[in-house]
RNA sequence: GCCGCCAUCGUCUAGUGGCCUAGGACACUUGGUUCUCAUCCAAGAAAUCACGGGUUCAACUCCCGUUGGCGGUACCA
C-alpha cells in the first residue's frame, strides 16, 4: 500500500517546535518511501481560529524545507462532506441527534487495540470505559474525531502520524472506522516533547513559534537536525545529518517512546556546528539574509555586503547563532559607548597614562599598519611599561570596542581603519579623564 | 478519581538475556593552543540502569507489582 502522510495542524496558534517534529517525521516517512506528504489545515474550531496562522505555518514549513505535495486541504471547506457521513451513521443506527449535535453511539463491549508504529507497542482499551461522543457539532462543523476518520480514509493516509495526546482517542477513531466499514490505518503516536519543567511543551515554556527561532538566529537545517534527534537515533549513530540523510535513515520503529525534554543548549551547539561547517561565501550569504529578514525584508545600511565579507572569517567560529553576529561586530561600524566598569575590569594601573602612550605609538607608526609590525611594536611597548602583552592588547581592545570580547584585534583594527582607531583611543582617554 | 502511555548520567540517547564493573553527544570541570572570546586538542567528573518481587545458569534487557512523570477525561484540536 502506498505511503501517504500528512501534517495536520490546527490554526489556533503559530506553529511551534513540537509541530515541527511531527511535520518532519511525517515528511521523512513519506519521502523515504517515495510517497506523498501533504498539508491539511484542521480549521473546524471557529472559536479558536486565529487569523494569519495558516500563512505562518506554510511560510515556516517552506523555510524549513519541509515542502508538501499538492495544495493544502482545508477542513472548513469540506463541511458538507462530514455532514453527509454523519448522516450515514444516523441512517444505519450508529449515531443519533441530540441538542442539535450528532453523537456517535459507542460500543461498550469488548476491547479496542492497535499496535503503534512507535516502539511497536500494543495499546489497548476496555470499551466499557468509553462513552458516546459528538461527531458533528451543532454549528455544523465536525469534531476532530469525525474529520480525522473521514479525511484520513479519503486521503488514504498511511500511516497516520500525530502526537501522543491522541492515544486516548484511539477507541473513538477505531470504532468510527469500523462503523463506516473502513480499514483502520496504521498509527504512529509521537511522544510529547516536554519543557524543562517536564510538562507538555506549550507557549508558556518557551515553546516559541518556530518562526521565532528563525529571528533568534537558528538555521533551518540545525532545527530540523536537532528535532529529528529528539526521540530518534539513526542506526548509523551519526548526529549531524542533512535532510536527505535523514530521509535515507529514518524509521518510525527507531523512535523512542519516552517523552523527551527540549534542550535549547544542544540546539545552540548544533547550530554552531552548522555555522562552522559553512563555506565562507555561504556564511556571508546566511548573515546577509538574516540581517535582511530581521529588517523586514530590506538589506540594512550597515553592515554592507563588503563589510560582512571582511568580518565573516573572523566571526564564523565564534558564534552559535546568526544573531550573535550583531553584538560581536557592531563596534566595527559604530562608535563604542564606554563603561567605566569595563575599564576597571582590566586591572591595569595608570590606565590613562598607558593609553596615552599607546596613542603616541600609533601616531608614530607608519601607515598602513601591518599586523605583524603592529603586534611587535605593542609587545615591545608592553615590555617597556612593565605589563603583559596580553594586557596591552586587551587595553586597546576595550578602547576601540568598549567590550572585553571581540574578534581578533589586528583584523578588527584593519577593518576599522587607522584613523578611526586612533580617534577611538583618544575618545577612550577623554572618557577616562572625565570619570 | 478513572483510563492510557512512559521510566538508562543534569539533558538527548546506545543497549532487544551473557560482549555492560553500561557506550556516545550536549552541558560541566581541568589542562594545552591563543591578543580577548570562541574554535581546536587532551583528560576528567557524572547513571547502585526508579524501586520491589519473580522467570532464568545468567536481566539494564522478559513478567508482575509499586512509585513517579506525562497525556486524556470538551458540541478544542
Amino acid at each position: 500500500m502506498k505511503i501517504k502522510t500528512r501534517f495536520a495542524p490546527s490554526p489556533t496558534g503559530a506553529l511551534h517546535i513540537g509541530g515541527v517534529r511531527t511535520a518532519l517525521y511525517a515528511y521523512l516517512v513519506a519521502k523515504k518511501a517515495g510517497g506523498v506528504f501533504s498539508l491539511r489545515i484542521e480549521d473546524t474550531d471557529r472559536a479558536r481560529f486565529v487569523e494569519g496562522v495558516t500563512e505562518d505555518i506554510i511560510r515556516t514549513l517552506k523555510w524549513l524545507g519541509l515542502t508538501f505535495d499538492g495544495e493544502p486541504i482545508f477542513q472548513s471547506k469540506r463541511v458538507d462532506l462530514y455532514k453527509e457521513y454523519a448522516k450515514k451513521l444516523i441512517d444505519c443506527g450508529k449515531a443519533y441527534e441530540k441538542d442539535g449535535a450528532i453523537w456517535f453511539k459507542v460500543n461498550l463491549s469488548g476491547k479496542t487495540a492497535i499496535t503503534d508504529l512507535v516502539g511497536g507497542r500494543k495499546i489497548e482499551f476496555e470499551n466499557s470505559t468509553q462513552k458516546d461522543f459528538v461527531i458533528l457539532k451543532s454549528d455544523g462543523y465536525p469534531t476532530y474525531h469525525l474529520a480525522h476518520v473521514v479525511d484520513d480514509h479519503l486521503m488514504e493516509t498511511n500511516p497516520v502520524i500525530r502526537g501522543a495526546e491522541w492515544i486516548s482517542s484511539i477507541p473513538k477513531h477505531v470504532q468510527l472506522f469500523e462503523a463506516f466499514g473502513w480499514e483502520i490505518p496504521p498509527y504512529a503516536h509521537l511522544p510529547i516533547i516536554l519543557g524543562v519543567d517536564r510538562s507538555k511543551l506549550s507557549k508558556r515554556h518557551g515553546a516559541k513559534p518556530a518562526s521565532e527561532f528563525r529571528t533568534d538566529g537558528f538555521l533551518a537545517e540545525a532545527i530540523l537536525n536537532y528535532m529529528a534527534l529528539l526521540g530518534w537515533t539513526p542506526s548509523s549513530g551519526k548526529e549531524i545529518l542533512t535532510l536527505s540523510e535523514m530521509v535515507k535513515e529514518f524509521d518510525l520503529s527507531d523512535v523512542n517512546s519516552a517523552n523527551p525534554i527540549f534542550d535549547i543548549t544542544k540546539l545552540e551547539w548544533m547550530n554552531g556546528e552548522y555555522i562552522r561547517k559553512f563555506q565562507i561565501s555561504n556564511f556571508k550569504f546566511q548573515i546577509l539574509e538574516y540581517l535582511k529578514e530581521l529588517a523586514g525584508g530590506v538589506a540594512p545600511d550597515h553592515p554592507t555586503e563588503k563589510e560582512v565579507e571582511k568580518v565573516a572569517p573572523l566571526v564564523k567560529d565564534r558564534i552559535k547563532k546568526l544573531s550573535d553576529f550583531i553584538p560581536l561586530t557592531d563596534f566595527l561600524w559604530e562608535k563604542p559607548e564606554y563603561d567605566k566598569e569595563i575599564f576597571d575590569r582590566l586591572k591595569i594601573n595608570d590606565l590613562r597614562l598607558k593609553m596615552e602612550k599607546v596613542a603616541e605609538k600609533m601616531e608614530e607608526m607608519e601607515k598602513p599598519w601591518k599586523a605583524d609590525i603592529f603586534e611587535n611594536t605593542f609587545r615591545r611597548l608592553a615590555d617597556e611599561m612593565g605589563i603583559k602583552a596580553g594586557d596591552i592588547f586587551q587595553l586597546i581592545r576595550v578602547a576601540i570596542s568598549g567590550q572585553t570580547v571581540t574578534p581578533p584585534l589586528f583584523e578588527s583594527i584593519d577593518i576599522i581603519g587607522e584613523e578611526e582607531t586612533l580617534k577611538r583611543i583618544k575618545a577612550a582617554i577623554e572618557f577616562l579623564q572625565t570619570t
